[in-house]
DNA sequence: ACTTTGCGAGAAAACGTTTTCTGAAAGCGT
DNA sequence: ACGCTTTCAGAAAACGTTTTCTCGCAAAGT
């Protein structure tokens, strides 16, 4: 049996004791049910409170079917994208009265679907942030998992409703605007080739070329970090391109860094944009040019969808993206006379 | 009861009846537990793989007594500081097996004890992150709380273990340094009052001047964000101050950000340096100057505390604090010619 | 006065495990 | 062959709730 430690904590029974009636009546009295005598509850009430009794969650969840807890699995947790995801999911949820179980696969493939298993086994429910897992792998997990929600991947699974940002729409707006501008040679810095929203880049930007057959466009692998947009400065300079795409945001602000480090003018000589309007975004030097991404939101809407699943309404919305909006700021100018 | 869905999860009944034996045996083969029969202990695994059998885990809670879940109290989750010990309490611990449940106290200081005790009443333990709430507050809860350790707030509690950064040695360390290239008019960007951290930084500097009297310090009330860091310039530069001490990285950024944009040369007419060292602050324009808190490993420790505590072990670690270290970057050099 | 209705509270089952206790069978020595 | 220990598995209690069912009692209706 559970370690019996030398205090056991007070529970149902000894208030009851204490107030001379029965485990039933002071649950009932616990939740609010009306159906006691205005006196005895009140003097439950008192027992309560002088034995500092609170209700033991797990007994009430393995009573009720349910935790009130729902488990987020992310990415990384230390990217500001699934940070802003987090936050958001973890207040509107937090709202609701529900709590959140938190799951950092640490870029680790193999550990995503474990950890989505085993978050589900004790929570209500699962929000997975932008999966790196195969789309069937992700088919044959979803009825395990079932009261399930993605965020930035969508895969037609019955049930399961997606949040996702159009990255494809939100690069092909960057790169009108750029072309707008006089540029003719750009470069994209790919993100990983698992990212489904590396994905939905890479095809809006081939839509793109194919509409605008004078622009030339080179794709050079990337990365997501800072260190990483850091590292391809000279990739970038040998490409001849004379605007850059960075993957996100963080890339590009390494990018800038690294440009700025050999003297490089932005966006005098270069012009680099960046994807999702982290809060930092605004205030690198120059400041960024970005397609700002309602992250935040689409977490908020995450537990929307989330909630609606949980209490089974029929209609609740499947697939919804969020349209990414071009933030014109100072690292992107008029192509370079030359 | 709770609501039969049509349905009913697969429990260790339905694994018994397969494999026919008792509920017990079950229990056991799924534990390890190796008092089995090697033949009945293989027949039942068959069994529970056949029907996808996984331990419901609520009921392990109610029998084992424990979650194997602990909570982690933040003042904002999307200040990158808390983010990054979040993270780091959430990897060690996951390495133990533990999961992180997350409490975001959006700066509310009513919401905190609430937000821990509910906390605690699901978990094994809880974590609180620079607690705003009064000492005679905290002292009132901790036993309610008890496996409880501190992170950047410290109090004399039996039991409950604290892990801080020393921010008064810090900020004396960058005054040092401030003072070592010519400064002697500094200001002090001041952070929250109820912040504890921000008692440390002021009583440092207290210190510093006492030891230094030919150099002038203003305090100047600040923030904790971009935004009130930007806000500031104005006053700053009011000040006359040669150096900018600021609360943290972030409010620094956002004077940096401000200042370029007045066309105040850093650091040819003006120094100024953060705390923290978050990511962000070597890619700033210039580079930050910093105290460099080892953040995560903080979360780490913190972890490690639980753990002890969670075990039961006589001797835990009490108090323990963590030097910053200086990182001087760009954004401070030697005292303009007046 | 006797049955019916209704309200409120207690007894007990249920949620899904783990673990103690008990008992049966098997192994061993004499 | 008998009694002892040992091994292993099942029955049942325990964890702390919620909820159904039941029943007593009082008020109301005939």
């Amino acid at each position: 049996m559970a370690k019996r430690s030398t205090t056991r904590r007070t529970g149902i029974a000894d208030v009851a004791k204490h107030a001379g009636v029965s485990h039933a009546t002071v649950s009932r009295v616990m939740n609010g049910n009306f159906t006691v005598d205005p006196v005895i509850a009140q003097r439950v009430r008192e027992s309560a409170a002088e034995l500092k009794y609170y209700p033991n969650s797990v007994g009430r969840s393995l009573a009720l079917g349910k935790t009130d807890t729902i488990g987020v699995v992310v990415p990384d947790l230390g990217n500001p994208t699934f940070q802003a995801m987090l936050r958001g999911v973890s207040r509107a949820a937090a709202k609701d009265g529900y709590r959140v179980l938190i799951a950092d696969s640490s870029e680790v493939l193999s550990e995503e679907a474990i950890l989505a298993a085993e978050a589900r086994r004790r929570c209500d429910g699962v929000v997975l942030c932008a999966p790196r897992m195969s789309d069937a792998e992700l088919q044959d997990l979803a009825s395990a998992l079932h009261p399930l929600v993605l965020i930035n991947r969508t895969v037609p699974i019955e049930n399961t409703p997606s949040l996702s940002a159009n990255y494809g729409q939100g690069i092909q707006e960057l790169a009108t605007y750029l072309v707008g501008l006089g540029h003719k040679r750009l470069a994209f810095l790919s993100g990983p080739p698992q990212s489904a929203s590396n994905r939905l880049r890479v095809d809006g930007l081939a839509q793109f070329v194919a509409e605008h057959p004078d622009v030339e466009l080179q794709t050079l692998s990337g990365g997501v970090s800072f260190a990483e947009g850091h590292e391809s400065v000279e990739r970038i300079l040998a490409s001849g391109a004379t605007a850059v795409l960075a993957f996100n945001d963080l890339v590009a602000m390494g990018l800038l860094s690294g440009l700025h480090e050999r003297g490089v003018d932005v966006p005098g000589e270069i012009s680099v944009t960046g994807f999702d309007d982290i809060p930092f975004a605004r205030y690198t030097t120059p400041p960024l040019t970005t397609a700002a991404v309602p992250i935040t939101e689409l977490g908020e809407a995450a537990w929307e969808r989330m909630k609606a699943v949980l209490q089974e309404d029929e209609a609740v919305a499947l697939a919804t993206t969020f349209s990414p909006r071009v933030v014109a700021r100072g690292s992107t100018g008029p192509v370079p006379l030359g």
